[in-house]
DNA sequence: CTGCAAGTTAAAGTTCACTTCAACTCAAGG
DNA sequence: CCTTGAGTTGAAGTGAACTTTAACTTGCAG
C-alpha cells in the first residue's frame, strides 16, 4: 500500500472523512488525485493531522494551526527536523498554556479559603486594581504580569 | 449601590452585555426586574459570571457550566462553603486538564527526538496498539489508561 | 461484466457562543 | 417636560469547525 485513500486515513487518524475534505480545502492537509479523482494520501499526511488534532487540544484554531504547518517545506517530504522545529515551538506554546491552567488553579485554590470569586474585587485575581489597564475581567489568570 | 444594572455588571465583570442576556436565557445567571422591566443583579452574581469565564478558559461548554452552578442553593445566596464545594470540584478538573496538557507536552518532546507524530503508529502516542479499543487517534494523550 | 462499497462534489444544515439590529421604553438631570 | 443615555425585546447574523444530503462516479471482487 504506496498512497492511503480517504477511508484509510480517516480509520487511522480517527478523524471522520468529511473533516479530512474540510481541513484539506482549508488548506491544512494535502492529497493528490487518481485517474478518476479520487484522493490519494502519502502516508506522511498522518502527521499532519496527529499534529491539527494536538494543537486543537491545546485550543488552537485551525487558522493558527494552518500558519503553522505552513512553514514546513512545500515540495519535499517534511524530515525528521522539519517536524522537531514545528514541535519545539508547540512545546512553548503549550507550556504556556499549561502555565495559564496552573495559575488558574492557584487561584481557585486561594478562593476556596477566602470564599471570593468576583471579578473585580477579589484580590487575589485582580489585586489593587492595578491591572485596571488592561481591561476588566480575571488579568492575572487570562493574561499575566511578565 | 444595592443592585447593580447590566451595565454595572458589564463593567465589572468585563463580559459584554449581550452576553450577560445570553447567559440569562441560557438559565447561567439570574436577574430581579424593575417595575420598568429592566434587569437588576444582587452582587453575587459577579461570582457566578467570573466562574463562567473560568470554566470557559479550561474549556468547558456552557452546558456543563451551567450543571455545575445547579448546584447551588436556588433560594439563599450562595455562602462561602457553597463556592467552596464547587471550587473544589473545579479544582480536580482543572487539574486532570492540566494533566492532560503535561502529557501531550512530554509526547511532544518525546517526538522531537524521535520525529515521530504519526496518530497510530507512534508507540510513544498508542503503544502497542493496546488501546485500540477505545477508538482511533492519540488515545495516550486524549483519554489516558487510569 | 456486474454489482456494490467507497469515493466525489456543491450546497445547505448544525452547534456553540455570542453579537448586531431595529424598534421601542425607561430613568434621571436640567 | 424634554432630552439623552441606558435598557428592553425578538429575530437575524456571525464565525468556527464540521456534518449531512443528494446526485453522481470509481474501483475492485466475484
Amino acid at each position: 500500500m504506496e498512497l492511503l485513500t480517504i477511508g484509510d486515513m480517516a480509520a487511522r487518524s480517527g478523524v471522520a472523512q468529511s473533516a479530512l475534505r474540510y481541513y484539506e480545502r482549508e488548506g491544512l492537509i494535502r492529497s493528490t488525485r487518481t485517474g478518476g479523482n479520487q484522493r490519494r494520501y502519502e502516508r506522511h499526511e498522518l502527521r499532519r493531522i496527529a499534529f491539527i488534532r494536538i494543537a486543537q487540544q491545546v485550543g488552537v484554531s485551525l487558522d493558527e494551526i494552518r500558519e503553522a504547518l505552513a512553514e514546513l517545506p512545500e515540495n519535499r517530504t517534511p524530515t525528521k527536523a522539519d517536524w522537531a522545529r514545528l514541535s519545539a515551538r508547540w512545546r512553548r506554546k503549550l507550556e504556556a498554556r499549561i502555565a495559564m491552567m496552573e495559575r488558574l488553579r492557584d487561584q481557585l485554590t486561594g478562593c476556596i479559603g477566602c470564599g471570593c470569586l468576583s471579578l473585580s474585587r477579589c484580590k487575589l485575581i485582580n489585586p489593587e486594581d492595578r491591572l485596571a489597564a488592561r481591561g476588566a475581567g480575571p488579568q492575572m489568570i487570562i493574561n499575566p504580569p511578565a
